[in-house]
Parts: structure tokens; C-alpha cells; sequence
RNA sequence: UCCGGCGUAGCUCAAUUGGCAGAGCGGGUGGCUGUUAACCACUAGGUUGUAGGUUCGAGUCCUACCGCCGGAGCCA
């Protein structure tokens, strides 16, 4: 009997016979040679069919077999240091467990649109694998680094009754026979949470309606929200840089093989590592006025100021006290300069823009309900958040780091729509 | 919603001033004992996004529409 082995196990196997599941990833061919590139999922061997190795049928096979027919082999494994993989396989006997006729992905270059079409075939091309295996590390890392501190995993509900900031860019939808919205944000029921236990994050799909066509943007995405009780703004932002910390030095450390076949350039990356700058709003506004780009102080910043900011250091930067104007209710206004609030964006370095938004939260009952009924917010609906203030309101603060952005950033591409498996555009929900 | 760009073979693209619609890849057939997006020869493959207009003649110029891409606003 054979051993099955998956193909990153082949190392082990030197010099044996073993039996490959997989599918055919690419073909070369030279007279009686049959040079067949087989992937499982875990990575590529090269298989090697010697017409006088062979019976007549199995080289048959070896000779029609198409791009990505599901097949089993067996073989021995041989050492060869032309192979990238280091080890390559001299085939014996193989079948064809199902074909595969007219692949549409093929070897030369596709568009986007293209591919996009076929995203649920493009997930089996190498630089996907590159990416989705780096985006399953950042989220390994980011629950680690949670998990390590204690912080307790609270789901928060997908559903909501009503929107935190108007319902304009929500998706509603039919809740026997009343409204209710996809989440934009599990942050009021991570307040709720950190009221009960302490510290705590939530992670999960978040919705936005909103008609944005840019690289930034998906109408559904992943969000990773902690809130700690307790906490102020300064020990938000080093909750957030320690935090972004771990995860780019999880993935340089466990991904680098992945890195390197996306073409990373990783001398910044490797420069993450606390202190991350901080910049008052006033100081960044500075910034910008010397830089002739249109700007009028007071006004919140749009995506090129963001990467005309985050292209001066090298590391991400941290913008706080953004006028309180530009907003959300629930933040808390510094006492000190009531004009600005306790906010804090995390913009990432190379252009890539906002990663984290957070604040200190509003904390004073009064003063919470005074925003809501400025922002014209259903009162009602808001009752059970207010009474986080009556209850032994506490000081506390907390943030959001969107994933896809954060993939994008760390892999170094140009579009956000490749860091998740199944991307949810303006233009597109298929397939 | 606004601004800009692009729609030509299954895919990626070319077609000079408005003058015979082409190449590579992929498919098919054949060849080659070490290929690395293998290579070589042959072969099939087209309502040039749709509708109208200008012209002797439109892939090319004009108008409208459709689709996609990028950007703004909004945000992670």
C-alpha cells in the first residue's frame, strides 16, 4: 500500500513511492517526456512521465490530461535542485479522476473583469493563494494578539434594528414585515460588551451601501472592533500601533514564502514597530497647507490627503483630535478643546490610506443624549445604549481595523477586491 | 450622483490619414528524452458592445444607449 501524501509533505518522502491527489495546474512536453505541474492545494510538484517508464495507457493520459482534470499518481519522489519545490516526482502510474474541458483561465495574462467573472476558478492560480494565505495569517495574528490578552470574543449581531449614522448607506432589508439593516459596525454592542467584560473584540462582515467605485471599497467586508473599558484615547492608539505590530510581524515571520512570490518590497514593513507617529489634527492640517493641496482647515480629510500624510513617514501614522463636527456622535469631545473630538485614524504607510478608525466614547448620559437629538437620531432606539452611561458609565475607547485594507497594505496591492475570496463590489455580486 | 477612460476571435491585444480585420495565447492535428508562460509546423476560430447617422467606403468620424474600469464624495 502506498502512502497518500500531500505535495509539502514530499520533502519527507525522498526516494518513495507515493500517491499525489490533484489537479493538473500546467503541462509541458518534449518527445517522449511528459513534464505535468500538479497542485493539492498545498503546493506544486513537478511529475515527470518517461514514455519507457510507463504502460502505453498511462502515457496516454499523460498526453491528453487538461489544464486543472482532477487526477491521482503515484510515484517515487527524486530530489531535484532544478525543481522550486526542491523535489519532483517519477511517475509510475496515474489516472484521471474527473476532466476538465475548455479551462478558461489559461496561461497567459487576463483582465480583471475577466477574472473576476471566474473568481470561483481564480482562487486556484498561485498568486491567490499567495494572497488569501497572508490575509488568513493577519487573522490568525489579529485574534492571537486579542486572545493573549484576555480580551473575550463577542459576536455582534449581523441584523440591526436601526442605523448608528442614518440609514442612507445601509442595506435594508425585510425583517417580517419591518425594516431592519445589515451592521455597519458591531461597535455600540462591543460598548455593551466592555461594560460586561472589560475588554473585548468582535469580528465579522460589515455592510456598507455606499456607491463608492474605487480600490478601496467593498460593499461587504471584515472588521476586527476591540473596546476596551477603561481606556482613553492615548491608550487606544497603543493598544492600535502594538496591535498592528503583531500582525505585520506575524505575517513577515510566517509568510514570507508568500511575500516573496507577491514581489513585496518588505524594508518598510519590517520597519513597523512601536512608537507609531501621532499627529494633532492641527499638525497634519499644517502639513497639508505646505503641501498646496487643497485644503480648508476644519474639514475632515479626504483620500488624498490621507496618502499625501501617510507618504511622509515611513511608518503608519496616527491622526487625532479631528474636529468634532466631522464625527460621529458617540465620540467623546476633548475637554480641554471641545471643538475636537477623541478620534484617532490609523493611516498606513505607501499610499494605502485609513486602516483604523477609533475614539474614546462619549461617556456622560446628558451630554450623549444632547448628540443624539442633534443628530436627529431615533431616541428610542438608542435607549439601551444610553443606559451604558446610567449604569456605571466608565471612561472607554476602542477602534476598528478594516481586514481587506489591512491585506492590501501588507501584500502590496493596487486593488482591495483580490484580499477576499468572494468580493461584493457596487458593480458586482456574481459569483 | 458627478468627472475621466475603455468596449475588435474563448483570452490579451494590434490595425498608420477613413481604404482587403491581424498576432500571441488557449483549442485541434503532427514533431521532439529535461521542459520552466517550453519550442517548431499546420489548422479551425469574427454581426469590431447595441441602435442610428456622415461617407464611394467606418473597427476608425458624429449622436444616443448599454457594459466595464478608475477617480471624487462617503468610509475601514
Amino acid at each position: 500500500m502506498v502512502d497518500k501524501v500531500y505535495i509539502s509533505e514530499t520533502g519527507d518522502y525522498e526516494g518513495r513511492e507515493v500517491l499525489l491527489e490533484g489537479w493538473l495546474y500546467n503541462k509541458r512536453s518534449s518527445g517522449k517526456l511528459r513534464f505535468l505541474l500538479v497542485r493539492d492545494g498545498t503546493d506544486i510538484i513537478q511529475c515527470v512521465v518517461f514514455k519507457g517508464d510507463v504502460t502505453e495507457q498511462t502515457f496516454e493520459i499523460a498526453d491528453k490530461i487538461q489544464q486543472e482534470a482532477s487526477c491521482r499518481i503515484i510515484g517515487t519522489v527524486k530530489k531535484d535542485d532544478r525543481s522550486p519545490l526542491g523535489y519532483e516526482l517519477q511517475v509510475k502510474e496515474m489516472e484521471i479522476i474527473a476532466s476538465s474541458e475548455d479551462y478558461p483561465i489559461t496561461k497567459k495574462e487576463h483582465g480583471v473583469d475577466f477574472l473576476m467573472d471566474h473568481r470561483h476558478l481564480w482562487l486556484r492560480s498561485t498568486r491567490q493563494h499567495a494572497i488569501l494565505r497572508i490575509r488568513h495569517e493577519i487573522i490568525r495574528a489579529a485574534r492571537e494578539f486579542f486572545d493573549r490578552r484576555d480580551f473575550v470574543l463577542i459576536d455582534t449581531p449581523i441584523f440591526t434594528p436601526n442605523a448608528a449614522e442614518g440609514t442612507t448607506n445601509l442595506f435594508e432589508t425585510d425583517y417580517f414585515g419591518s425594516p431592519a439593516y445589515l451592521t455597519q459596525s458591531g461597535q455600540l454592542y462591543g460598548e455593551a460588551a466592555a461594560m460586561a467584560f472589560g475588554k473585548i473584540y468582535c469580528f465579522g462582515p460589515t455592510f456598507r451601501a455606499e456607491k463608492s467605485k474605487t480600490r478601496r471599497h467593498l460593499t461587504e467586508f471584515w472588521m476586527i472592533e476591540p473596546e476596551v473599558a477603561f481606556n482613553d484615547l492615548n491608550d487606544n492608539m497603543v493598544l492600535a500601533e502594538e496591535f498592528v505590530t503583531h500582525i505585520v510581524k506575524s505575517v513577515l515571520k510566517n509568510r514570507k514564502r508568500e511575500l516573496d512570490k507577491l514581489e513585496r518590497d518588505t524594508t518598510l514593513l519590517e520597519k513597523v514597530e512601536p512608537p507609531f507617529p501621532r499627529l494633532h489634527y492641527k499638525k497634519a492640517a499644517e502639513i497639508l497647507k505646505n503641501c498646496e493641496e487643497d485644503f480648508t482647515f476644519g474639514d475632515d480629510f479626504g483620500a488624498p490627503h490621507e496618502t499625501l500624510i501617510g507618504e511622509k513617514y515611513e511608518k503608519p501614522v496616527m491622526i487625532h483630535h479631528y474636529p468634532a463636527g466631522v464625527k460621529a456622535f458617540y465620540m467623546k469631545r476633548d475637554p480641554e478643546e471641545p471643538e475636537f473630538a477623541l478620534a484617532v485614524d490609523m493611516i498606513a504607510p505607501e499610499g494605502y490610506g485609513e486602516i483604523i478608525g477609533g475614539s474614546q466614547r462619549e461617556d456622560d448620559h446628558d451630554v450623549l443624549l444632547g448628540r443624539i437629538r442633534e443628530h436627529n437620531l431615533p431616541e428610542e432606539a438608542f435607549q439601551w445604549y444610553l443606559d451604558l452611561r446610567k449604569y456605571g458609565s466608565v471612561p472607554h475607547s476602542g477602534f476598528g481595523l478594516g481586514i481587506e485594507r489591512t491585506v492590501s497594505w501588507i501584500c502590496g496591492l493596487k486593488h482591495v477586491r483580490e484580499t477576499i475570496p468572494f468580493p461584493r463590489l457596487m458593480q458586482r455580486i456574481y459569483p
